[in-house]
DNA sequence: GTGAAAGCGCTAACAT
DNA sequence: ATGTTAGCGCTTTCAC
């Protein structure tokens, strides 16, 4: 079954090489009759073409690598995913290479231009080394990745992260919008003292976030107070020493948005610690929808990227630049949606007119 | 950088192609003034050796693929991280194939069997489509794969599996001995009347998880009840409902030993829906160290499965197998360890006595 | 519509 | 110690 060569079928068949490799390609018309018996010594047989030698022949391997900056990152196995869908209706493989950054970076993911080393290595390595047709890069934080991934001549796509460059391809989801619906919905419920606690502030996603937050605030003619809003650096901690400051402020909050599910449950470790209830007295929301979201309780309301979405489309640009059928599509964003769970409460009206 | 070839190499340096192979592979001595030569415009070019032409000729792709069961379960990104730690310091590479079980088959993982058909075209894809030298099996269950992999004449790993198949590799890790410690903690703490919430009970890791309690229980002159024993079904719910029928029942536990997280902590909603505490009236321990465990409320005691060591030790059996110098250590129990968290009080003397 | 044959870039047997 | 060269299994040009 594996030591078949196309010598061998052609002899059975009793015709040419060239012909066999007409037939399994499709490259040129072949009599019917021949064809048929062609495909009945393969069949028979179990003969497999050597992927390695066609490369050799033709300069393509089929080969997708996947760079992607660490697995244990939580948004990176679903875009795996994604991208594992895709493939497999297409005859291309998976080449995976680990940067395994996320011991190196934690979360001072500004450092990421001194990985460029690295990550130039490994792309050389998967391009030149194990020649793959085509590169997609899975980032771990959502940021603009600019001149991080040097130029080579093959199709790179960036997912989960962004490129100002005309040229870089890239599929990542939607912040502005989710984050003025949350508020929205935030709004909607009769809250109107909002707080809302930040990613590091110069970050596109904390940015962008922020964005739509004061959106949702215009659009209802409230203000946000420039107090009510507290930098962040994503992890739990800070989302606890947030919430603390606000909880010894003169404005208490009545609803707090989290840019993220783990400074959220910080924030709820902080409410609780204070006496108070999540969302009896302080509602919250989060983004993420991590898998601890559903772990505490009450059970956090968030937001939710369509990791497996942005996987699949970045592998279907891929393969479609490969086809030469890509139609231009290059920049995709793909919407993120709320999951309602269990933080957030309606604000009376009447608690709101004794206060 | 890309497109030069040996031949180029040759005839800048000023010897035979054959000499530049004996270079960069060291298959033979070569006189050091000539070696220089040959690595300098080597270095200088960027040359890199084309590994489809080398992969055609030695009939080795240096490429080892990993098929796992899916990456969306806790614990394959972790032993992928470790497989990917091992082969960077290789000259092989990884090529990933997702089988995506997840979906088909939620936790009903006796019904692997029926996926043989998928297991079976996905590695015949690995081993005749891509060529690659070994295949590494990514389980998502620990449980006995005998029998579902078919015999292909490269050498396989399994990792987070087990086969009883004499000739089958797998690195897997300890359950029994962990319990046995877990067990022996909460007696150490005074704990007598303890609770065992079981997974499946005819899986493999349920029964050898409650092995281990038994031996911790004669070690100490204890008696494990019947009664105290209820089996769940891995999932949160079955915590939950199991923890409720223990708390209505004549003798309440003061400590629970929960199989895994997920049902620990639903075994930790049931005792704090009663009005009870955790771990204040009891204690409760679980088993894998997932995420959630860090964000339940009080934060979970748990035991941990060395994945990382899973997919390291995986990836250097395949590669010493590959390079003919394995020592026959074919089947690795990686010995898990306790993670110390805050759901376990000690039980006072005098509370026992009062009782 | 078909086949002979060159050659992709490398390794290794063999000759020197 | 070094070079010549056949050939790994395939695709594709070119001639028929």
């Amino acid at each position: 079954m594996a030591d078949i060569t196309i010598r061998d079928i052609a002899k059975a068949a009793g015709v040419s090489t060239a012909t066999v490799s007409y037939v399994i390609n499709g490259t040129k018309p072949v009599a019917p009759e021949r064809q048929k018996r062609v495909l009945d010594v393969i069949t028979k047989t179990g003969y497999l073409p050597n992927t390695v030698a066609q490369s050799l022949r033709t300069k393509k391997t089929n080969t997708i690598g996947i760079l992607v900056e660490d697995i244990l990152s939580f948004s990176v196995p679903p875009i795996i995913n994604g991208i594992s869908e895709y493939i497999e209706n297409t005859d291309y493989r998976i080449l995976l290479n680990d940067l395994r950054m996320l011991n190196s970076l934690y979360n001072r993911y500004d450092q990421i231009v001194h990985q460029g080393e690295k990550i130039n290595q490994e792309l050389m390595f998967l391009v030149y080394g194990a020649k793959v047709d085509a590169v997609i890069y899975v980032g771990m934080f959502d940021r603009d990745i600019s001149g991080v991934i040097p130029n080579i001549n093959k199709p790179v796509i960036i997912a989960y992260s962004t490129s100002e460059d005309e040229h870089t391809c890239f599929v990542t989801y939607e912040n502005e919008n989710i984050s003025a619906e949350m508020m929205r919905y935030l709004i909607n419920a009769g809250h109107e003292k909002i707080a809302v606690i930040s990613g590091l502030e110069h970050t596109p996603p904390a940015q962008q976030r922020l964005r739509g937050v004061q959106r949702a605030f215009e659009e209802a003619g409230l203000l946000l107070d420039n107090h009510m809003v507290k930098n962040g650096d994503w992890e739990r901690d800070s989302g606890y020493h947030c919430m603390k400051s606000l909880l010894g402020s003169a404005h208490k909050p009545t609803a707090v948005f989290a840019m993220n599910d783990l400074m959220a449950i910080g924030a709820m470790d902080a409410i609780k610690e204070a006496g108070l209830s999540v969302p009896g007295d302080i509602s919250v929301v989060g983004f993420d929808n991590r898998d601890a979201s559903e772990f505490v309780s009450p059970k956090l309301t968030t937001a939710e990227i369509d990791l497996k979405s942005i996987g699949y489309n970045a592998a279907q640009i891929a393969v479609e630049k490969l086809k030469s059928k890509n139609n231009g599509k290059n920049k995709i964003i793909i919407p993120s949606k709320m999951v309602l769970r269990e933080t957030v409460k309606k604000q009376s009206c009447e608690w709101r007119e004794q206060s």
